[in-house]
RNA sequence: GUGGGCGUAGCUCAGCAGGUUAGAGCAUCUGGUUGUGGCCCAGAAGGCCGUGGGUUCAAGUCCCAUCGCUCACCCCA
């Protein structure tokens, strides 16, 4: 094919999955309304200077992934590669919490990263999320977690796994981070490059690691858990009890860090077995620290963000498919007189709010009923000269097989009974 | 950035160890029914065999390059 492409890693939403994609919005949108959350849209580009700040230079989302250029003013500018730092952005240019001293908001937006594809790794990609603004309680992580999980349930998905974390607050992280680094410090000659460059930027991100003799060396390392701050313990187990209560199920894993910068104490991920290598369906956490170094005045925060292909990909592993919407009516033209009548009776169904279609490419009768059928119809009109001289429409139910003649004055209420 | 797999009709795929006019199913259109669908039958239309080069008497088939798609690593939604 010599025709153009859509750039790599981008997709277009066809009409057999757009059906879908609305159903899910609309799902979310009606879920957030229950919860008491506002949606906010942010635009789909801003300062590089945002991320760099709020989600930290040293991330892979910051450091290798931006879709960056500069404007004509010369300002570098990037498409949004995540979408908290945005919202917290907006939340202070406009002051929101000035209307609340907690601000809940959500969002169904899409973010791009300069990735290598995979399946469920897109570059142009999907996410619904949500952030609150204001409480540093645990309640309020338990609010999140439950929005994140009983969503999902919501749109159906299955066997999901709720990993857990908590990496404390920014005092002990920083005890933890040198414990870390004296624990390493002798393995050094055998970590690997990428390893040894973390060691320095952010050495948390080593207990990520998937190469096998490094995980060996990384089981025996320090746990966050033993450095947290009595007040960090005191939030982890009122959250974790919290999930109890709810009967929301979880595991703990000490080595979920997160790729980005700006988390603090809570941090949690949603896994799926339907998905693949990239099983993640959401992540989340909570970051008290963001909108301070974002120039806000020192406010906590938490929030997660769900991809949307990546519920999609798990809806089709559990054999989820959207419900068709049938044509009501198709309306048949045999010939000129007959087409010409059908144009100004399909306009008339269709503002009475029937859903009408007919043919318009001037087919055989056998092809016009063939596309009723394709499209589900549930009645066909048959109009034609015949018809027009006698002053009405034949009417045929296509699952009885039924045929009536009907003036056409009548059809809509006839329909509509 | 690294590695694997795959590019043949609109779609899903065959194409036997290189050998005449490149096939099937589905979908489309037309007809079988001078104005009645789904099933069935018949026919038609539809292919720079991803692209470029090479080997050969001969390349969809072998070799090289290139582009694209895809999966995985890394990391993440």
């Amino acid at each position: 094919m010599n025709t153009l492409r859509s750039i790599k890693g981008t997709h277009d939403i066809l009409p057999e999955q757009s059906r879908r994609w609305q159903s899910l919005e609309q799902n979310i949108h009606n879920f957030m309304e229950r919860y008491g959350y506002a949606e906010i849209r942010t635009p789909a580009f801003e300062r590089t200077e945002l991320f760099a700040r709020g989600v930290g230079s040293e991330t892979d989302i910051v450091s290798k992934e931006m879709y960056s250029f500069r404007d004509m003013s010369d300002t570098s500018v990037t498409l949004k590669p995540e979408l908290t730092a945005p919202v917290i952005r907006s939340y202070l240019q406009h002051n929101l919490g000035r209307i609340t001293p907690l601000t809940k908001l959500y969002y169904i937006d899409h973010a791009f990263r300069q990735e290598r594809p995979q399946k469920g790794r897109y570059r142009q990609f999907h996410q619904y999320g949500v952030e609150a603004l204001g409480s540093p309680h645990p309640e309020i992580d338990l609010e999140i977690i439950a929005i994140a999980y009983f969503s999902l349930l919501e749109l159906g998905l299955e066997n999901l796994t709720i990993k857990l974390n908590s990496i404390g607050s920014s005092e002990c992280r920083t005890a933890f981070r040198e414990a870390l680094k004296d624990f390493l410090r002798p393995h050094l000659n055998d970590l690997s490059e990428t390893s040894r460059r973390r060691f320095d930027t952010n050495p948390m991100r080593i207990l990520d690691t998937k190469v096998p003799h490094e995980a060996e060396i990384v089981k025996s390392a320090p746990i966050i858990a033993e450095y947290l701050t009595s007040a960090d313990r005191a939030h982890y187990e009122e959250l974790k009890s919290g999930l109890k209560s709810l009967s929301i199920p979880f595991e703990e894993d000490s080595n979920l860090v997160r790729g980005l910068d700006y988390y603090t104490r809570t941090t949690f991920e949603i896994i799926s077995p339907a998905l693949g290598a990239q099983s993640s369906v959401c992540g989340g956490g909570r970051y008290d620290g963001l909108i301070e170094t974002l120039g806000g005045k020192p406010t906590p925060g938490i929030g997660f963000a769900t991809g949307i292909e990546r519920v999609l990909l798990a809806q089709d592993a559990a054999g989820i498919i959207a419900n068709p919407q049938n044509t009501k009516i198709y309306l048949i033209s045999l010939d000129d007189p007959g087409r010409a009548a059908n144009l100004v009776l399909i306009s008339q169904l269709r503002n009475a709010g029937i859903k009408s279609d007919m043919d318009y490419l001037r087919r055989s009768m056998k092809a016009q009923f063939r596309e009723a059928n394709r499209l589900g119809a549930e009645f066909v009109i048959i109009n034609g000269n015949t018809e027009i001289k006698a002053g009405t429409v034949q009417i045929k139910d296509l699952n009885t097989g039924e045929q009536s003649a009907i003036a056409p004055a009548d059809l809509i209420s006839h329909l509509l009974k």
